[in-house]
RNA sequence: UGCCUCGUGGUGUAAUGGUAGCACCGCAGAUUCUGAUUCUGCUUGUUGGGGUUCGAGUCCCUGCGAGGCAACCA
């Protein structure tokens, strides 16, 4: 990807205009990904990641990961752990100068509440800010519909002393939660229900899992989020279309941090932060909220936040999507501010387009059914060479044995052709992948009426697959040896519901729509080289599909595969 | 119904007043020791109406539709 080949979209023009006019603080572009350590990133993480670490890329400047942990109920040591080896694992580094832990471009939220503190005291001696107790539901009431203007709290006109003093003893563990918060002094009659004297902080006698019991009162986010920004030097601050509506209070704490002479400089210049959003990513066929899919893993309805059919990145990581693919896709998707839902056919095409290059073949046989050559020397066995990738030479070829009786897929035979079955079928010449050309004369059934063993002859003049007398032959299909065949675990994962739009009823009855077969498991019989297969090696299976060796089940020996995705098939059965 | 944002083939996205293009999907054909890959071709689109302009997907007005905002979540 270079690029001449990105997407121009309206974040990258934004910035190159800054750059082109010389606004950008400090001359350096700053971008941050700034998740809440409170789940596993998603596929609409990806995209994120993508375009904040993307832009930077693209204009030679930084991009910083900030776990936004300002909330201390929900969030915990795992998540961050997961959310930083998921971003790596993307293929993106964050960069900057060290946080408070020490780590380039690496910050924590909370590692700025001291300085969030000192500036909502500021706030508060300046008359912009002011403790008020109002009940929840007071509150709620208080501020009023979008459509008319609210009623300012009693607490509104307290002087700066004594909201000094209450904001202090709320610090100071003095009141329960919920018992007093400070709400900024703005506008309760404006439009824009942010600007309703919007709370700063509320107390939250939670321990916090990387300050633990240091503080009990906590920042909210629209707070938080524009202070943490300034404090880094982020010159250019992206984010979702919901926030659109926080970007006018983003500004104002923007402009107060000036005021109280707050903002960083870089280079000798003041960095003033802007935001712009843009359309989180929706993929048909799934859902994308991380409350869902904790459900999900809770309920088990799925194995876990790594189940392979989970569109988070460790979901993905584990069905055997690669990061290159995933990249792509975020990239073919581009970005704009139109609500969307993308088709995951896409992301299965930038899988498939990777793979096809990279992956190495192998052949497996995942519904088995046993073929006897009959001509075939009982005690003869033969080497079979077969390329490792056709698309690239340079992988190399490996041997593959071949004996009297092997495994072929069910579905390669028909005991009564269709029309246009190119594969087995009494009287029908078929090529066996690489060793000979084939002709079934019989199947033997067994009681139940299913077929249970083929038997054929061999044309011994066909030996490496090709006719010593030219004549075509129109089907080629895979096989594995019985006598040096593997036993594997095959997982077969097919989308997780049904319903393109499993949110359709909302969001309390999406789990009706559950694929009941979107996890299938059988005992295959792979070819001997695949007995070794590493943890998260990528195969294809010829005619048949990618597959992975599982991250965590597969063992030298005792392999199992996850199908990452089928081979396009253009077969249509009469 | 207050404010904000957005409407381009089935899907996603370009065209920044000057020939509506690309990709995915789908369909057809060629090649093929993977019915894969590769190659070729095809179908399908500017939300309605009005205006400005030599010229409008683009600018203006208006209707229609979609989404967001009313957590002491982010």
């Amino acid at each position: 990807m270079n690029e001449s080949d990105t997407s121009r979209h309206f974040l990258r023009q934004w910035i190159e205009k800054d750059v082109a006019a010389g606004m950008v603080g400090g001359g350096v572009v700053v971008t941050r990904f700034p998740p809440e350590p409170n789940g596993y990133l998603h596929i609409g993480h990806a995209k994120a990641v993508c375009v904040d670490f993307g832009m930077a890329q693209l204009f030679g400047g930084e991009c910083h990961l900030r776990l936004d942990d300002t909330n201390p109920t929900k969030e915990s040591d795992e998540y961050a752990e997961n959310i930083k080896r998921d971003i790596n694992w993307l293929g993106f580094q964050w960069s900057g100068r060290p946080g408070e832990s020490g780590e380039p471009g690496f910050y924590n939220a909370s590692d700025m509440f001291d300085k969030m503190y000192a500036i909502a005291e500021e706030l508060i001696s300046r008359g912009q800010a002011y403790c008020c107790n109002l009940t929840q539901e007071e509150w709620k009431a208080y501020r009023g519909v979008p459509e008319r203007p609210g009623t300012p709290s009693p607490s509104r006109d307290t002087d700066p002393d004594r909201n000094m003093q209450i904001f202090h003893e709320m610090r100071a563990g003095k009141y329960a939660d919920g018992e007093w918060c400070l709400r900024a002094k703005i506008d309760m009659a404006s439009p824009n229900i942010h600007f309703r004297d919007p709370v700063l902080y509320r107390i939250r006698h939670v321990p916090h899992y990387h300050l633990k019991d240091r503080w009990c009162v906590y920042p909210m986010y629209d707070f938080a989020h524009p202070i943490e920004d300034a404090l880094e030097g982020v010159t250019h601050s992206m984010c979702t279309l919901e926030f659109e509506v926080h970007r006018p209070l983003y500004d104002w704490v923007i402009a107060r941090m000036a005021e109280q002479g707050e903002l960083v400089t870089r280079n000798g210049a003041l960095v003033r932060p802007q935001q712009r959003e843009f359309a989180r990513l929706n993929l048909t066929y799934t859902v994308m909220s991380k409350r869902l899919l904790l459900q999900m893993v809770n309920e088990k309805v799925v194995a876990g936040w790594d189940d392979p059919r989970m569109p988070t990145v460790c979901g993905m990581r584990r069905r055997g999507y690669t990061p290159g693919a995933i990249r792509e896709f975020c990239e073919r998707i581009g970005v704009s501010k139109v609500e969307s839902e993308s088709d995951p056919a896409l992301l299965e095409w930038c899988v498939r387009e990777e793979l096809n290059r990279t992956a190495t073949r192998r052949m497996a046989v995942l519904d088995p059914v046993k073929v006897v050559i009959d001509n075939w020397d009982a005690a003869e066995s033969r080497l079979v060479e077969l390329p490792n990738n056709p698309t690239d030479a340079a992988a190399g070829v490996r041997q593959v044995p071949f004996g009297r009786e092997i495994w072929i897929d069910r579905a390669d035979f028909m005991e009564v052709p269709e029309k246009k079955f190119f594969r087995m079928a009494p009287g029908q010449e078929v090529r066996l992948r690489g060793a000979c050309i084939f002709k079934c004369t019989r199947c033997v059934k067994d009681a139940s009426g299913a077929v249970a063993e083929i038997h054929g002859t061999w044309d011994e003049a066909s030996w490496g697959g090709n006719a010593a007398d030219g004549r075509k032959v129109k089907g080629t299909i895979h096989w594995v040896d019985c006598a040096t065949g593997v036993k594997a675990e095959v997982r077969l994962y097919d989308r997780l519901f049904t319903e393109k739009d499993p949110l359709k009823d909302g969001s309390d009855g999406f789990l009706k729509y559950l694929n009941p077969d979107s996890l299938r498991t059988v005992t295959a019989y792979v070819e001997p080289a695949l007995a070794e297969a590493k943890a998260l090696e990528h195969f294809q299976f010829e005619r048949t599909g990618y597959f992975v060796a599982d991250e965590h089940d597969s063992k030298p020996g005792a392999p199992v595969f996850n199908r990452t995705c089928t081979l396009k098939d253009s077969y249509k059965p009469a």
